[in-house]
DNA sequence: CGACACATGTAACACGTTACATGATTTG
DNA sequence: CAAATCATGTAACGTGTTACATGTGTCG
């Protein structure tokens, strides 16, 4: 997934790792945490598969760059996955709602307060993500990304109401 | 995460590898299709870290079983994870989002056609959902998970909507 | 000088996932 | 007898993730 992400912010114009770290948060600014060194194994991996093949830019008063480009096997691919429908069932292999379900399994009782603190949580990511979407000069496909992250924590704000209803059903 | 699966369905009753699959199927019905091994593989991987133990069960007239159950450090590990909210940006690290923002990057503009075929096979997924939903004697647990799923299938698919419409702002 | 941004990488671990191997028992 | 179900497992791969190592240039 991070290696689609990579070729993808490498399809037209070739970069160097550092510099996708900058586009990376520029793009996603902080919605995803990631480790530099991430950057770098992926593109190691891409290299070993003839995804991305690398020139070396030697720089006077300046470190070396290496920097990565697509190949045609690489715009093939990144073509082919980016071109077919995530596929497969909704996922419920998801943390959010195996740790609730879980949770109502340990007889103890006491899911209410995992769901309330839960519901915090996710109303601060989502003020989070307002105050990001709120940024001027922001790229239209990171406006796009922040809207789908927002619809998403209101649905799962919304299941968060459904599980107390339910909870309350089940043990009054 | 399948560990954590793997320990919370363990918690309370005993159970043999074979026997989980069974309780995973009716659990979480095809909504996480699972390949048997991964169980095995899991519960090995829960046993060396010490949050399992087994106990063989001979038989006569079957093969033997081997029982796994909660060590008191496993049901610590478990009691911990289930009680701690899922932390953590709202993902944007996930295919769907990622796959029709990477389509948008790359030039051709064809970002129409994955939309409409990604709303067909959400609105398929949802109709499953539907369907299981609908069967006699679900566990009430069950239930709420696929109402969540719902959910998350109904704020994707005014993504999709959303998508739509910007892109048709961006290149009229 | 010290801190910080620039720049690259490696080793190792954790985990999901698949493909394969093995054998007993039950049922058509 | 053959097929399905019951039952267990291993080797291996792909990938996310972390922690660590290393060095240069710049700015206060």
């Amino acid at each position: 997934m991070l290696k689609f992400l990579v070729l993808g912010l490498l399809a037209g114009e070739p970069r160097y790792g550092y510099d996708l770290k900058g586009v990376f948060e520029e793009f996603l600014g902080g919605m995803w945490p990631l480790n530099i060194g991430q950057i770098y194994t992926a593109l190691g991996r891409l290299e070993a598969d003839g995804l991305v093949a690398c020139q070396r830019v030697v720089q006077d008063s300046a470190p070396d760059r290496k920097v990565y480009a697509l190949t045609a096997r690489g715009e093939r691919e990144l073509e082919r996955w980016a071109g077919e429908p995530v596929d497969g069932p909704i996922r419920l292999r998801d943390d959010f709602f195996l740790k609730i379900v879980v949770r109502s399994r340990l007889s103890d009782g006491d899911i209410r307060s995992l769901v309330t603190r839960q519901r915090r949580h996710h109303l601060a990511a989502l003020a989070d993500v307002s105050r990001l979407r709120a940024e001027p000069g922001l790229d239209p496909r990171t406006a796009l990304l922040l809207d789908g992250a927002a619809l998403r924590a209101d649905a799962d704000l919304k299941w968060l109401d459904l599980c107390e209803e339910r909870l309350k059903e089940l043990r009054p």
